[in-house]
DNA sequence: ACCTGAACACCGTTCAAGT
DNA sequence: ACCTGAACACCGTTCAAGT
């Protein structure tokens, strides 16, 4: 009466459980000690097994990928359009920050998956709805993208830097070793560099730049 | 007479010789692919010879960075603060391009280093030339420098993409199957998205965006 | 189809030892 | 100091096999 035989997993696996446990994975461990056999021994099974949900590694952090990005909150309507691409990147930014690895897999594979395409498709839209021509949406549309994964993920490793001693210590040492004579600038702005490698203020002053220029644009188009 | 052994290697080895070997091979076989059981083996030697100069794959990692961080041109002087932003970005990014590895290197790795410290100084110095006050100089500069990093981070991956059969045939899939019900901006606007994944266009369309915001920032400052 | 187990060709790094 | 050689604890992936 009882189908299922004591061979603990039967048919418990799934392509969900497996981009579940292998984000878990990322998060907790970071992308960088994440394996398919570390997934495999979290879920109690062979490394194989995976093989029959994913065709490779990439594979699986695509579909990791795709997963997040279903996260990304939708545009908010009745906004003017600039509040409307400053929310889409600042969501875009607040998942990254909540889930690090996203910024590493963004710049590390292609883009690929609805759920890319559905944010795509929420700032493209808000674009073109100010007016912006098609050529001109697209490229401001790569331009903020861009810009967001790029200080995002710069914002992420210098955190990661400031949690691990030895990094922070020797980045410490470094700065510290520069001379004023040489570097001026550097040494003269040190605290005000600290400042600004990361952080709502930071993000939302280069995002003000790029709006600003658009704004100018909107108002004597090329 | 022959002070030398015949064992081969005798004090041949130098960090400077492990770097650019190490450089010669992530940008032969990408950084991926790159280990440093192959740096010791194109060098005939040991794995663990590479450990007399360098503490661990990071170190060198590190010591690559500071290496290409050489080749980043000097500010050029006698033109307005607008093109020499202009060039020292540019300089920056056409490194990237040449060197892909680079842009891994930089977003994966804490920044350290004097020649990192050398280019910060160059733009920072224009930028205070220029009458930006500490805090605005500093976020300008972080802002300037994580776009060249995410937009040519960008640019290199998606080239990548390209060249590979494999994954080029994915994508192109992936756009076509996207309903044009579900998606109308992006299946709208694909040939104009597909020619903003790079160039040096596109490059100076977001430069000129971030310009254009800091020349409004300096005719009335905050 | 779904999963196992052994095997292959790799990794970075430690440790003890040689010169 | 500079380098070797064996070893450890890992990888992703293939292949043949089981159910």
């Amino acid at each position: 009466m009882t189908p299922a035989k004591t061979r603990t997993p039967r048919n418990t696996l799934s392509a969900e459980l497996i981009v579940r446990t292998a984000l878990d994975l990322m998060e907790t461990k970071g992308l960088d000690a994440f394996s398919l056999r570390g997934v495999a021994a979290a879920l109690g099974v062979g490394p194989m097994a995976l093989y029959t949900y994913f065709r490779n590694k990439d594979d699986l952090y695509d579909a990791v990928r795709d997963h997040l990005m279903a996260l990304v909150p939708d545009v908010p309507a009745d906004v003017p359009w600039p509040d409307q691409v400053r929310a889409v990147c600042r969501g875009l930014r607040t998942l990254m920050l909540e889930h690090p690895c996203l910024a590493q897999l963004l710049s590390g594979r292609p883009l690929s998956g609805h759920e890319t395409a559905r944010t795509a498709e929420g700032l493209l839209g808000v674009l073109r709805s100010a007016g912006f021509d098609k050529e001109t949406a697209a490229r401001t549309h790569t331009t903020l993208f861009t810009y967001v994964l790029g200080s995002t993920s710069w914002e992420i490793q210098m955190a990661a830097e400031r949690r691990d001693p030895d990094a922070w210590r020797r980045l410490r040492t470094t700065m510290e070793s520069l001379s004023s004579a040489e570097f001026p600038t550097v040494v003269g702005l040190a605290p005000e560099l600290a400042r600004t490698t990361g952080g709502d203020e930071q993000f939302d002053y280069g995002l003000d730049l790029l709006l600003a220029g658009l704004e100018a644009k909107v108002r004597r188009p090329a």
